[in-house]
DNA sequence: GGCTGACATATTGTCTGAGTTATCATACAA
DNA sequence: TTGTATGATAACTCAGACAATATGTCAGCC
């Protein structure tokens, strides 16, 4: 059921039609563009305004209506859902806010999840990660070390500690927060590099959290990641335009 | 933002024909019906199979893609994803599991994650709770000790007391969480009354959760949330039927 | 004055049938 | 073995029509 990290990802193909427009409608509602009671335009004229036929734009409604994001109803209209209905958590929504420069609150509540569930799950790990989890682990972490997170090949070697710890853990709930947790990583660490190229050594967190887990040492695991956390919220530099929401 | 117990959702209309083929899939899907890696039949031969347009299916198997469940593209076919990809913690997702009778194992790792999450959460919310919060709090404990959990207005309460505190962690990544666990609360509720009638009173564990965030004590908060959802979880009847997969 | 029920109306929902495009498999060439 | 056309198949997109559904209004009534 879990499988061992058999990676063999499809490449994420390109977005369709549909898929672009509920990318371009989602940011527009996380970045604040338009706010929980506005009512979206009628399918007619939004359809017009994207030049696409109704079809592909009701299609993106429906995307966005089962992340949460809104609510269709005859009569009415889409009307923007309030955000505690909002799936935030769900990987395209995560993405969506980060394209959208989120502000520091948001950033460390982020934070702050991660590092509840995250250190949760290095403790899980500890007590059932196989052999096959620890091999997988420590080759990601000789990737991280050989190619560093300034490369796509390093990225990609943090993420795969990462996935392979939640995927240790053999909850299937905590594995399917992988997704968000990956593009969490994934822009955050884009952020970092963004604004200073240097930056403080992300090994020695990681290979605590490793030895941790390798030892079966739940407590320690658990420490060890969420200091990992702390310290690379530390080093995420806060975006600098908090303030910047209400139009339309 | 975060607004205090505003409670005014909208009766929650009737699916739709797209919605209710949506769920039906997702039940088929999350009940092992379908396998990861199956293919779904065309669009012309499903349509005529569920007997709607090809508009409607369509726009069924976009909620599903919305929600990780599959992926659809050209000269493929529609392909039910690996597991780890499911948004396991969606709230259509949740009841669609529930609604198929999940294992034991299924039932354990969500509590083991609500464990992680809500206890965090009472700890956050201990620090951080407003006076209106603890209002809507301590209204919501006495509805549950008038009501008891076998009326739905108890049920209810029971959701609110939960539902605020989460609200009254300020982390908007935590409140997103809130469907899910609703969803989880209420199918695990129906799930102890149905099979016995008595069962032990949960309102001491509620009690002492109330009474550490009301002394603003996170420790306290923390330690009072984990052993009411083990107890919570003692609770829950084990589902007899752990093993009855495998088909189509 | 305030309640009840019928009805017009605006908006999404559903259908049909056609044409388009992406992607895999195969064959062929280098 | 590697790369390059080609063909077939599935989802994708389109246009236009009609149906269903809530909402708000307004007449009638108590």
């Amino acid at each position: 059921m879990t499988g061992p990290p058999t990676i063999f990802e499809p490449p994420a193909r390109a977005l369709r039609l549909h898929g672009s427009i509920a990318r371009k409608l989602g940011i527009s509602i996380v970045s604040g563009q338009y706010k929980p009671g506005d009512l979206l335009n009628g399918e007619i004229s939004s359809s017009e305004q994207f030049a696409v036929s109704r079809t592909a734009y009701r299609e993106a409604v429906r995307i966005l209506a089962a992340k949460g994001l809104v609510d269709a109803r005859p009569k009415v209209g889409t009307r923007i859902n309030s955000k505690s209905k909002w799936n935030l958590l769900d990987p395209d929504v995560l993405v969506w806010i980060f394209e959208s420069e989120p502000d520091l609150d948001v950033l460390n509540s982020l934070f702050e999840l991660r590092n509840v569930v995250e250190s949760a799950a290095a403790g899980f790990a500890a007590a059932r990660r196989s052999a096959a989890h620890l091999k997988a682990m420590r080759l990601a972490l000789r990737g991280m070390a050989t190619h560093t997170l300034a490369t796509e090949a390093g990225r990609q070697a943090d993420l795969d500690f990462h996935t392979t710890l939640l995927d240790a853990t053999a909850n299937p709930f905590i594995i399917s927060l992988t997704s968000g947790v990956s593009a969490a990583i994934n822009a955050t660490t884009v952020f970092k590099h963004r604004k200073g190229p240097l930056r403080r050594d992300p090994m020695p967190d990681h290979m605590r959290v490793f030895e941790a887990i390798a030892a079966k040492n739940p407590v320690k695991a658990e420490q060890a990641m969420s200091d990992l956390i702390v310290l690379a919220r530390e080093d995420t530099p806060i975006s600098r335009n908090s303030e910047r929401r209400r139009a339309r």
